[in-house]
DNA sequence: CGGTATTGGTAGACCGATCTAATAGAAATC
DNA sequence: GATTTCTATTAGATCGGTCTACCAATACCG
């Protein structure tokens, strides 16, 4: 039950090592008559390839890390099986890491995935991670690394949404409602996509006639549970805006559940409008109005940029901003104004 | 830049190879004076551990392969977290491949696991696996294998719901509340998980007053489009139950949907129910009554099984089945049979 | 004081591929 | 017939660790 090496087809086969090498990567100087009879010694000795070895002479291992926050978030789920496929398509195995937003957990993973030999990684920083030595281990290695929709580091490649584009287009939209108060609810404090759809937010609602006070935003994990803690927390303090944004859809689902706690009716009592526009959000009840950030699009453009950058590690650091675009649905559009 | 070897560690520490590899394995019979020094030099010269090149040595490589089929359904999604959790607590690094139910790309994803070395396999199997060549590549590289939530081969190591005790479970809930028809809608015709719903379907309903019948039920795929494509198949034949009963959530959130494109309530025309009980049942609405299969159990006992195993290969292959358990919700409560 | 244990360390084979440089023999050229 | 070119093939070094076997020096023992 021994491990069969190139060795054992090789004798089998009466050729040297070096000459089952040859026909293994399909060398065209080894005539047909030759490549037969070692690839018949393959197939009958049940011959695995071992890339591990193969690995240690050429310089590549053809594995690619990635590492996300949480998949639970269909958002995050989505932008995760792009980049499956685009390694996959690529030749590439892909090592995953979910790093549930803990800087901790992301620097093993990242220490493990650089251990391992990946030729370069995905990275959706967690919450933090310009504090952490998250650094030291990355140019240690000197891998390449793209981040994916939040940054920490202005010399790593970034693709994401344009978010403060995002955040225009949501204001705008709900100023043209005719409501008068707007607040956001939940997302990451500290990450540069709160920070930038904040921005947007900002500058959609000035002069609109919509207040928009971002210091009254009720910062959470990003999820259905800090929907619900964030809505609750800014209703509590006496706040009830005509328009509650949420920082992402997984949010919103949240928010939806705590407003019909307390009975109030999403889309009716207050508006709901929100970030990312995953599949669920046609789904619900009433559908979500969201800012569509393509994650298939943040996926494909950060697998080409990585891709690009292990061919030619040399390149600029690049920012990729994907253009987004806003579907309006009833959850803002059968809102009326409080008499 | 070129990479920092043992060698040029062991170089500047001033001592063997042999040494410094000890070092770095904590060996207590070097001083600590010496492995100061060792360890200084690594720090100094910046040196990453290969992974790689050791595992040529050693017989594992301290990596698993996950295979999936699609992590955009939460159940998925959920599962695969639990088991990143637990191959990532006991010191793995996780190759992670998303087949899309498709058996050719699952095939290709698990030639490359393989060929990666990897020490085990968690796989999901693509509808059509016990077809496909398959069993080939996981018995020529005898790589430990464990089936999750749905199996093709007695041969390996299985782990899953209790789909016969949840589909019954099911079937008596529904007829308890008086409907007198029911029907499955959606999931991949073959696989053994649906085959074993049905069953327990079947039997529940057995004597129950309530008429249900397999071979009415439209197989599809398992998410949302499935859902919306089953239900319209089922009401266009003219057939119309008094509860509709899900794959999965997943396909629920497709049927409530089609549901009320046709004006049709879920929960007051018709009840609903499903398998998985995924967090957004909770949140839907109404709120779908769904028997849950603990998918957090199911990767824990996975990765539990999968690390004996690897520890011992002799062990006789295990069929471990999680007790399901039925969450009564809206879906199904506010029903009331048509007069 | 001779002999045995113990401590601290090392040389060199080894894992399974790739890759360079070389070689034997056949064919082509002069 | 001698030289060159070409074709098919190979020996052996190499990647970066681990592991076995062994050695030298000191500590311990009766």
């Amino acid at each position: 039950m021994k491990k069969v090496t190139l060795n054992d087809v090789s004798r089998a086969a009466g050729v040297s090592r070096s000459t089952a090498s040859l026909v293994l990567r399909g060398n065209p100087r080894i005539p047909e008559a030759t490549s037969d009879r070692v690839r018949l010694a393959m197939a009958e000795l049940g011959y695995v390839y071992n890339r591990q070895a193969a690995n240690m002479r050429r310089s590549e291992s053809m594995t690619l890390g990635l590492i996300v926050t949480d998949i639970r978030n269909p958002y995050f789920a989505g932008l995760t099986m792009t980049i499956e496929e685009a390694a996959h398509d690529a030749g590439y195995t892909l090592f995953v890491g979910y790093s549930r937003d803990d800087v901790e957990r992301q620097y093993l993973q990242l220490e493990t995935m650089v251990q391992q030999q990946v030729d370069g990684i995905f990275l959706l920083p967690a919450t933090g991670s310009e504090l952490a030595p998250v650094c030291g281990i990355i140019d240690r290695s000197s891998v390449p690394v793209v981040q994916l929709a939040r940054y920490f580091s202005e010399e790593l490649d970034y693709v994401g949404p344009d978010n403060v584009a995002a955040g225009q287009q949501l204001a705008q939209h709900v100023s043209s409602l005719g409501a008068s108060t707007a607040v956001l609810v939940g997302g990451p404090e500290h990450s540069s996509a709160r920070t930038e759809r904040i921005k947007g937010l900002e500058t959609g609602f000035t002069g609109s006639g919509v207040a928009f006070d971002a210091s009254l935003s009720a910062a959470t994990t990003n999820n259905a549970a800090g929907g619900s803690e964030g809505v609750a927390r800014v209703l509590d303090q006496g706040i009830w805006p005509d328009c509650i944004v949420a920082y992402s859809d997984a949010v919103a689902l949240g928010i939806y559940a705590e407003l019909r706690r307390r009975n109030l009716d999403p889309g009716r009592d207050v508006s709901v409008a929100s970030f990312d526009d995953i599949a669920m959000a046609e789904l619900l009840l009433p559908p979500l109005t969201s800012v569509s950030t393509y994650p298939e699009l943040i996926g494909r453009r950060a697998a080409d940029l990585l891709l690009n950058r292990i061919r030619d590690p040399a390149l600029q650091p690049q920012r990729s901003l994907i253009e987004p675009a806003l579907k309006v649905r009833a959850s803002t559009a059968q809102w009326r104004p409080r008499t």
